[in-house]
DNA sequence: CAATAAATGCACTTCCATTGCATCTTATTT
DNA sequence: AAATAAGATGCAATGGAAGTGCATTTATTG
């Protein structure tokens, strides 16, 4: 188990105090979250830099961002040994139309979508939304 | 085949001349449309009418909106028959990366999507991304 | 330490969704 | 038909979030 900073350097993130605190408070959470949301967390942080140290991370594949049809983009952790890069890791993503939340389900994996002749599917976005196991 | 007068007064919307050429547009459109590109087909249409119109059209499903990932909202009229306000006719939408055209795929339903014990599945939005018939 | 590169903070812009209110138009009632 | 009510439209303004330019601070390297 390699420390933090030895893992976003494995990443090639340079090390800073900001990135160490996004880092930690994206770790603390189990549900994906909203630039306003870090923003609130350390309220002495520019939304700038969170906006650019979230970029950095999703271009580094630590994290991936979340459109769940909110029209806030939400972002959280790629799982350990996930395939962010080359879109394979296309797990499902769950909002719940309750609590408002929306949450990896990691161990779901989209499945195989048929596209009629002549469409080529490069990517998918999968999101289902209704009432999760903590609302329910 | 009734008249599109008909048909709109079947399902409760007063006939206007600017509700008529928005009909008419989304009927003449095999592709998604955003309020921009209604309000660039009829230039002396005023955005706040166009907007209100097709959300008046869609409280009485004629169009269902598609958030396809692009940050902006599309809308398309609903297929004969469809079940949009019962949550059934679940079909799939498909983004274009080149022309950046959204479609509907109305034959190809989303398949059923297990969740994680606990949380209870209400709605899917499936998006795949990818390259079109036509750009292909 | 000097030189360089990267990260940060502030101000500003852009874009789209959404609303308030006054006015015009259509439907209803007397 | 005239009066009234209900609904549709247009203009102006607001709000929220994403994104950018630039000056400043901080870190890295030789
Ligand atoms: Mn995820
Ligand atoms: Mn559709
Ligand atoms: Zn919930
Ligand atoms: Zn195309």
């Amino acid at each position: 188990m390699a420390t933090i900073e030895q893992f976003l350097e494995s990443k090639d993130i340079r090390i800073t105090a900001m990135r160490l605190l996004i880092y930690k408070f994206l770790a603390s959470k189990e549900v994906a979250v909203t630039l306003s949301d870090i923003q609130n967390a350390f309220d002495k942080a520019d939304r700038t830099t969170l906006y650019r140290t979230l970029k950095t991370f999703e271009e580094k594949d630590v994290v991936h961002q979340i459109d769940d049809g909110t029209g806030i983009t939400k972002y959280a952790l790629c799982e350990e040994g996930c395939n962010c890069e080359i879109g394979t890791d296309l797990h499902l993503h769950f909002h719940c139309n309750n609590c408002n939340e929306t949450i990896c389900l990691t161990q779901h994996k989209i499945p195989q979508i048929k596209v009629p002749k002549g469409f080529v599917s490069e990517d998918v976005n999968l999101v289902v939304k209704g009432i999760c196991d903590k609302c329910s």
